[in-house]
DNA sequence: ATGGCTGATCGAATCAGA
């Protein structure tokens, strides 16, 4: 896979932004697209309007709530819904597919709600299931990117205040620690590695006037393999999907390879 | 007073998001 183009965008329900999803795809014409918060089920995807733009489309949804996606301009083989260690997938929130030889993740991860919830358990839970599942079924030395939205502000530098944050479920040190050891299986923080200075932001909450004011986090991230990351030539967040009418509370993150 | 929006499920008010 040569010159590729990927981004991961949450787009808080497919169906109210259906529109949008198209034209973003006509005006960047990502090679793949991760998506996550479909909020429909597989019968209500909008496969057809998408193969109208130029992308098949892997889906694993549920009714109402999380739903995640792969899209993609080339074929998506060995496509895999939920982590099939054997455990059911209670909410559908992990989804890969081969594509070009690249083992293609996208992740939406818990939210948590409130720390020391049942929600936060399980979302610590969940991405201890992720490290697990990298460990039993890939290998760091293979092409492999994993991307979505990981509701986790991995450093202070991907918070607008760092103080008022400190304790949320996106930030707390169990969280981050929770990440850290799924990165630690062999990824890199693509993003991070382009904007060390920190301050670029990918999701503003729709209250408060949370975006003109720039009042933001990095909850949205691309990890690659070594391999991959060498190859990077760009990494950045499309704010301009942040305005406008309707959007999603997310913006897309686009990352770009040789 | 720690809110303020948005979407889904519904057919009003509640849950969930982050």
């Amino acid at each position: 896979m040569n010159a590729v183009k990927l981004a991961t965008w949450n787009v808080n329900s497919i169906r109210s932004r259906l529109g949008r999803l198209e034209a973003w795809l006509r005006r960047h014409r990502p090679d793949v697209l991760c998506l996550q918060e479909l909020k429909c089920t597989d019968e209500q995807f909008p496969y057809e309007a998408l193969a109208g733009v130029g992308y098949q489309s892997a889906v694993f949804g549920q009714k109402a709530y999380n739903g995640v996606a792969i899209l993609a301009r080339q074929e998506l083989r060995d496509v895999r819904r939920g982590f099939g260690d054997g455990s059911p997938d209670t909410e559908a929130r992990l989804i890969s597919a081969e594509i070009e030889g690249v083992r293609v993740f996208s992740a939406y991860v818990p939210n948590g709600q409130v720390v020391g919830s049942e929600k936060f358990t399980y979302k610590l839970a969940w991405l201890a299931r992720l490290a697990d599942l990298l460990r039993r079924d890939f290998d760091p030395a293979a092409p492999i990117v994993l991307a979505g939205d990981f509701n986790v502000a991995v450093s202070d530098r991907d918070v607008y205040d760092p103080n008022a944050w400190a304790e949320s479920v996106l930030c707390v040190p169990e969280v981050r620690g929770a990440l850290e050891l799924v990165r630690q299986w062999g990824f890199v923080d693509v993003f991070a590695r382009f904007h060390p200075e920190g301050g670029v932001y990918s999701w503003w909450d729709y209250r408060r006037l949370a975006f003109p004011r720039n009042q933001g986090l990095r909850l949205d991230h691309v990890y690659a393999t070594a391999a991959f990351t060498e190859r990077c030539t760009s990494a950045y967040v499309d704010r301009d999907e942040r305005k406008g009418e309707k959007p999603s509370d997310h913006a897309p993150v686009v990352v770009e390879w040789t």
